[in-house]
DNA sequence: CATGAATGAGTCTTCATTCAT
DNA sequence: TATGAATGAAGACTCATTCAT
């Protein structure tokens, strides 16, 4: 019981630090500030977290487990290859795009912090396995197409991260949806020629 | 009279800055850091910015602005639409990619200040442009064709600044000769299509 | 649970500030000047004051506050006029001429900051009031008599403070005793007068 | 000539500086701000005054010492006492308290600075003067009514002064023309009794 | 255990005055 | 001589973290 109420106040620090650092960033949200939005002493903060800081990495490091976890659910239980880009384009790209919060503080802070590069290995090493299951044959590290089937997935993905953050933050005049088009799009293209 | 303001103390001022506010991010990096690298007294700062924020907005208008300049200059001299793609290609987007420091700054700080909305309209222009001097037919605001370039202008060119940020910074496997080359098929691919 | 707001340690702080403001000046005192005084760490200023200038309308409006709570408790308890004006003349007053730090800071600091229009208005009531209970008639506000009244008032309470002041800082060959005396002998003429 | 253009700037930041004082304070002005205002460049300010402290004293000594050349031409041109009354009522009184300038910065400053024991001191010798003038015999200094009078001119003297910088500060409801009546009613009332 | 006052190194910025030009 | 950039000590204030209660 008391764990779980733990718990519960945990991830209430964690949202509502990320509402907070997401707006205003990191730098300039001080603690105090996210203790008055909770309501709670300062001192409970670090009952939970050993510094401002860690909160900051458990923020990206659990939002993008969650992700990761919904992923890999989802993808498990599609029956084809083509169900399981279906569900990447109509479920988990969304959810991430539509965690602007999330990508706002994972792109603004420092790589140290947000550890992007992980994170996009993991994203190569998925398309890499989606590549082998649909049967096409496995790339040597030397060979050129997979230098630029790394590219082409670095850029797609910062830049559809980076468009999500911007789109509702600034009158760019496309939306999440274009977005959404765009990878259709993209994967369409791509598998017609494959 | 009195010594003129010493223009080259504003460069270096600008540079040193630059090259912290990259590495260490704004506001990990201190005023009195800054001068105790350009060994010069903290109030020098001050007779050639009136804030430390002013200069972070310095550094990426004028870096920008010396972009533009020279894209536009080198844009006029060429003889071609293919010569302008070239030099699009081999000289301004190089140049740009190289500045990786000007592009984490950009990339890092709060949109009011690094203004990435108003600098990408600016280029969605400029691409709208080429296209009507390669004679073809201007679209209309309504035009869903329009939102989908707009759509992959944003996401190619967020993704190539912030993979060429990422490459110098982390071993992500790709460098930047092969952001050049993605950018060059990409311009072929979509060249061969219209 | 932590430890609770030292009230003796913030009027210490008041008390403090309160003589250096009055003997150097607002502006001429530092809060580095202060905690080295107190002998506490600077932060702590803080804890117990919002900036520096909040200390100096805390030591004049609870210093204010101090006398007007001693004068209408004293007066409440006076028998007759001629007792309310004897507590005057023996008790409050000579308690606030005594007061000269206090006296010092109002005069000298801006009136946004001393909003010594407040306190004169607030005397001239208390002036009206005992008139009133002297029975003598009310003046209504266009009468030239209360304008006479008023003029004194001002005149009298603002010169006596100051005088008070300059007494105690400069060999003027007036001493404190001498304004009593000023105050006593203008009472017993004004209530012979009506 | 280059003479009388040099005092015409002098005089000018005089007179500029002492609107600035006057109304923001002295610590609250800056050099900077009193040669904006000015239009000259800072160094200038340094060949007429050796630093912003002297042109505080300045203004007040200059400014009182104006005041006191005025009043004795036109006392020593009037004919009777009565006439000398007239003057100070009527004429240099009026422009004392017209300078509210003048006063508020000698009230706000600190004693050693606007030195106002010496001008009270003054005053006390000139009101003696007219006194012996009036064919009052003398009072030895260890006369009680020579305190009397003493303590009498101070607070009035101050209470004038210190109500016609309130008066055009702030709605005390009395006006400066009062303050004339109260020094009129006063000397003939003093007048009647010696 | 929960609390929030205490801490002090460190923040950015100011500004009267000087002096190289 | 006139100028205004240069100077740097000093200014007020912040804030993540600790620890006495």
């Amino acid at each position: 019981m008391a764990r779980a109420k733990d718990q519960e106040k945990r991830q209430l620090i964690l949202t509502t630090a990320k509402a907070l650092f997401a707006r205003q960033g990191f730098h300039n949200t001080s603690v105090s500030q996210l203790v008055n939005q909770l309501a709670i002493p300062v001192g409970s903060i670090y009952t939970y977290f050993p510094s401002k800081e860690e909160i900051l990495q458990a923020i990206i490091e659990e939002g993008w487990q969650d992700l990761k976890t919904a992923l890999d659910q989802e993808l498990t239980q599609a029956a084809s290859l083509e169900a399981q880009l279906e569900i990447l384009v109509s479920s988990v790209l969304p959810r991430l795009f539509q965690d602007t919060d999330l990508i706002s503080i994972i792109l603004s802070e420092g790589l140290e912090i947000s550890r992007l590069d992980e994170k996009i290995d993991s994203l190569i090493t998925l398309v890499l396995n989606l590549r082998k299951e649909a049967g096409l044959m496995e790339l040597s590290s030397a060979d050129p197409a997979l230098t630029r089937i790394r590219t082409a997935i670095i850029i797609y993905f910062l830049g559809l991260m980076n468009a999500a953050r911007l789109c509702t933050r600034t009158p760019l005049g496309i939306s999440q949806a274009d977005l959404l088009s765009f990878i259709r799009d993209l994967i369409h293209r791509e598998l017609a020629l494959s």
